[in-house]
DNA sequence: CAATACTGCTGACCAAGGTCATACGTGAGG
DNA sequence: CCTCACGTATGACCTTGGTCAGCAGTATTG
């Protein structure tokens, strides 16, 4: 399948896509688009981190990604060409170009290296989600909440500054339990929180928890 | 987008896919192909009814999805180009053919009509998932059972005919809850049960379940 | 034909974790 | 300056559902 694709210039065309785009700005907690929404255009995180998350019937929220600097968002509901499945809100301020969905499908279907390129960041979400579906399936919640340090130590350096309740949300549990499971984890020395910003000590130890 | 596609010249191209290829046979239980395992053919089910899962950790089941006649299996390994992410057995004798992976990317990549129809099927795929995920996170063990009955009549009729321990991977749950929740639903005449061969009554009732 | 799986089902028990209530500290606004 | 809103934290309680055990019926094997 390389054979299709050159990745350098995959990205370089997937770069130039959001040039000359105008950026919007939102604050903390502000909605980018809603599930449901109808999508008009392709949304390209310029700077700040974004939740994407679902709502259950119940008004509760399981948040399915953090987005940041250089990711796409909105994507999928282009190919459903209904609505989006999925909410996405700014966890902090954050600036967003706004791509006009014609032309970011003009690229996805005018450029193989592109083409190979979307195809596989698809198949890697497919991949991911249902790495989270076994997780959220038969994981304890301190697992789940050790797993969701890990994942966002990983992407964004060790010192974390979530509200509780996100944090929760990407867990998928209470927060009330969230909190809990963090203290155990303060004092089992894993991590560190000083006015609230929680400071990933050991990766590895919460990579092979046991239980 | 819309004007990207030709839905029929697609689907008839994606047919011919199979043509003409060896068709392998597999009895119920066997695997088709493991997590990890390296791909080497796309399959196309002909025949029978197949589960795609992934295992945890301590070794317990989740079924990802029910494939049946006229699906695809095992096209995600094709674009991570390592290794496949869940595992596939049958869960009836069935017939299934083998495409070379090769003949299958040159389709994606050499016919337009196809390459929209695969990248929208890949993005119904990761909404699938992700409903898939909110429901597992905050809906109680009926609900969910509920809602893999409903499935199940959904796409191969009210008379399901599965082992209780697959059910129960596919709600995610125990196998003795999850017979709990059926004879629970059973003496509230939602379904009926003859011989462990299951008869959904009213799926109206089982989709809108409260609580 | 006996013996040993395998499957469906039920009971008893217990722990994980969700819910509700409350308290404390901080910052914003009148 | 007082009050109110918000976020973090902790305690008490109780429900959901997982685990372990046992049993009956049927299929499979030697």
């Amino acid at each position: 399948i390389e054979r299709f694709i050159d990745e350098a210039r995959a990205l370089d065309a997937i770069r130039h896509l959001s040039d000359n785009r105008e950026s919007r700005h939102y604050k903390k907690k502000d909605m980018i688009f809603r599930e449901g929404d109808h999508p008009r255009w392709l949304y390209f995180v310029e700077k700040g981190k974004v939740k994407v998350f679902k709502t259950s019937d119940d008004g509760r929220e399981l948040i399915v990604k953090v987005a940041q600097t250089g990711d796409f968002l909105g994507f999928l509901a282009l190919f459903k060409e209904d609505s989006y499945p999925e909410s996405a809100a700014a966890l902090e301020d954050c600036s967003i170009k706004l791509v006009p969905k014609q032309d970011f499908a003009a690229l996805v279907f005018g450029n193989r290296d592109v083409n190979v390129r979307f195809i596989k960041m698809l198949a890697n979400h497919i991949a991911e989600r249902e790495q989270q579906l076994i997780e959220l399936a038969y994981n304890s919640v301190r697992k789940r909440v050790a797993s969701a340090l890990v994942k966002l130590s990983v992407q964004s350096g060790p010192s974390i500054h979530l509200l509780r309740e996100d944090m929760a949300a990407l867990a998928g549990t209470a927060k009330e339990t969230l909190i809990r499971t963090l203290t155990d984890f303060k004092n089992e020395g894993l991590i560190e929180i000083t006015d609230g910003v929680i400071l990933v000590i050991s990766v590895e130890k919460l990579k092979n928890l046991p239980n």
